[in-house]
DNA sequence: ATAGGGTTAG
């Protein structure tokens, strides 16, 4: 009986003699026919009934109620199904001992899963492959390891396909890497390279261990890719911040044919229009979640509000958002939405919609937290702000960590508290982290405190020796205060060090494709038509700028930047091709230069058209290999 | 027994 004709009963009717079979089998097929549509709470309930009405239980029905288990993580309801097998009287056969070490080791109990394992003298390869893989979701890499030794030198159980997959999911950490890679080699001796699911794990072994360019290698070395393939790359690529990549490898996974996206791909798109300010390619990614039907997939639709909120459409991120169904707004949804007005300076509007949030029943996390603290301090909201802290820890019992720490410095130094902002940090119960002590440092910068930046300095260089962006705000401070020796003594600092500062660079996005700019740039190919309209752009600006009192202290060499600001190149690329009363966002790394606010400011007034400034830092922070190349455009 | 997934600041 299928499970249609089922549907208006909460359980199956006890057997009407329709089946020739025991009435157990009957409750069996119902159980694995809800385990299939993954209702694996209904089928507990099922179970609960089918003890009720007196049928009994068999060994094919303990797997199938395990397995439901394991996936809800209800370590009670299973070892109460343990002792139920137990009393029960017989031996639980192989699979339902296998099903069991699964469960106990997906409620992150391996010990009990041993425990079972032991019981029995001779374990098939079954049970050897929960067990492995039991080992390695539980991060205990050693004892799945020597267990899959053991196998192999017991010639009777060999290894399968399976073994190696759930041995492989365990390498998840850049400590593993050694070890993966060896378990790769060895992988390829037993003839598993074939076999596409097992060359799939190895291929998220590495992003996951950090390995973009070996997971690259291992993709292209892969003949013929399905879907799992090209998303564990693409979604690679994402989660480590090579965004133009993911883009890439979309197209080129469209151009292929054969293999349709499903959301797992198109979020790690949308994840990377996001970081790229690409919002031409997410209006086609929504298209296309329209077409294929994914609508209702709510980290889609999550996806979607980030990426036009970053993009700085908060218009249309808004309406997405509105036009969820409230019980799929999640604290995901809510972070999303929220964040996209704290990064344009709309504090109010961010806060309103957080206690919104609250008031709709969705319980605040930690990580909605950095998002309403940081809006509070971008908009000068300092007491607000405070107030959310204060009430994180209080009345929601969220403990602050250094990231919240981090905005709550920012808020302080913003608002020249600097001597509140350092007893904070004093006060901490956590270690401070290199952003604290960064905030702190761009709140000295902000505020012309020369002292406390030389403290902050120390230790956020303990912290992050490579960070180059504090090198730049250190000298910074001295330069402002005119103190050349310290702009000297930070230079020879980085020199000693072999710090580099990158060129920073800026884009705007214009038909789909990305056009990059470095300052003083002239290798776009419509240079001459960009500096014709940067110059006429300059002198109309300096024909109504008022030179500010503020930058007649300036040293006149500064550490980066020098001579065509790259920002000013993509404006003027932007004015070149947009239609008048367009939007024109500009990407650029907010942390380095804010000179050219001003410069935008003006323009904005002259031309009459609206720019908004995005935050390209996580582009430019990963742009290894993304950043380089010149054909963007 | 089994490979891919959304949010955060400086």
């Amino acid at each position: 009986m299928s499970i249609e004709h089922r549907r208006h009963f909460t359980v199956p009717p006890p057997d009407t003699g329709e089946s020739k079979h025991n009435p157990t089998t009957t409750w069996n097929c119902y159980l694995r026919e809800l385990s299939k549509q993954k209702k694996y709470q209904e089928a507990l309930t099922v179970y609960r009934h089918m003890l009720r009405s007196s049928f009994f239980p068999n060994t094919f029905t303990f797997p199938v109620l395990l397995k439901s288990c394991a996936l809800l993580s209800l370590p009670l309801t299973g070892s109460q199904l343990h002792s139920h097998i137990i009393k029960t009287g017989s031996q639980p056969d192989p699979y339902t001992r296998s099903s069991l070490i699964n469960m106990y080791s997906k409620s992150s109990l391996p010990h009990l899963a041993r425990k079972v394992f032991d019981e029995e003298s001779i374990n098939l390869t079954i049970s050897y492959n929960a067990m492995v893989s039991g080992y390695s979701s539980n991060s205990m890499i050693l004892e799945a390891v020597n267990l899959f030794r053991k196998m192999r030198r017991e010639v009777s159980f060999s290894v399968n396909s399976v073994t190696m997959l759930g041995l492989v999911s365990g390498f998840t950490l850049p400590s593993h890497l050694k070890l993966g890679a060896c378990l790769h080699a060895c992988g390829f001796k037993f003839g598993f390279e074939s076999d596409l699911s097992v060359a799939n794990s190895f291929l998220t072994m590495y992003v996951k261990c950090g390995e973009v360019e070996q997971a690259r290698q291992l993709f292209d070395e892969i003949p013929v890719k399905d879907l799992i393939t090209w998303n564990a790359m693409i979604s690679g690529y994402a989660q480590n911040g090579h965004a133009r990549r993911v883009l890439e490898l979309y197209f080129e996974m469209k151009k292929m044919g054969g293999v349709n996206p499903d959301p797992v791909t198109l979020l790690g798109v949308l994840c990377s229009c996001a970081n790229l300010g690409a919002q031409g390619i997410g209006r086609e990614v929504e298209k296309k979640i329209e077409q294929l039907g994914f609508r209702s997939n709510s980290f889609l639709t999550n996806a979607l509000i980030n990426m036009y909120a970053r993009c700085g459409n908060l218009v249309r991120a808004r309406e997405v958002f509105d036009c969820m169904d409230d019980r799929n707004k999640s604290v995901v949804s809510w972070t999303a939405i929220i964040g996209g007005y704290g990064i344009h300076g709309e504090g109010e509007i961010a806060v309103e919609l957080f206690d919104a949030m609250v008031r709709s029943g969705v319980r605040p996390d930690r990580t909605v937290f950095v998002s309403v603290l940081s809006a509070c301090s971008h908009a000068g909201l300092t007491e607000k702000g405070l107030k959310y802290f204060d009430e994180m820890v209080r009345k929601h019992g969220l403990q602050p960590g250094p990231e919240h720490y981090s905005c709550l410095v920012d808020l302080l130094g913003r608002a020249g508290r600097l001597k509140e902002a350092m007893d904070l940090i004093d006060s901490m119960k956590v270690k401070p982290d290199g952003a604290v002590w960064g905030a702190l440092l761009g709140a000295c910068k902000i505020h012309r405190n020369v002292e406390l930046a030389e403290v902050a300095f120390q230790h956020v260089i303990e912290l992050e020796p490579t960070n180059i962006g504090y090198y730049v705000l250190l000298s910074n401070v001295y330069s402002d205060a005119k103190n050349l020796d310290g702009v000297l003594k930070v230079r020879i600092m980085m020199r000693d060090r072999k710090l580099r500062k990158d060129p920073g660079c800026s884009y705007v996005e214009y038909k789909g494709k990305m056009h990059l700019f470095y300052s003083g740039d002239k290798s776009h190919p419509r240079i001459k038509e960009i500096y014709r309209m940067l110059d006429e752009l300059e002198s109309l600006v300096k024909e109504i700028h008022q030179p500010d009192h503020k930058c007649q202290g300036k040293t006149e060499e500064p550490l980066i930047g020098a001579g065509v600001h790259s920002e000013k190149l993509a404006l003027a690329f932007g004015l070149l091709n947009t239609k008048p009363g367009t939007d024109i966002t500009v990407m650029k790394n907010l942390r380095v230069c804010v000179d050219c606010h001003v410069f935008f400011k003006l323009v904005s007034k002259i031309v009459n058209r609206q720019f908004i400034v995005r935050d390209a830092t996580r582009f430019h922070r990963f742009k290894n290999g993304v950043c380089s190349c010149k054909d963007y455009w």
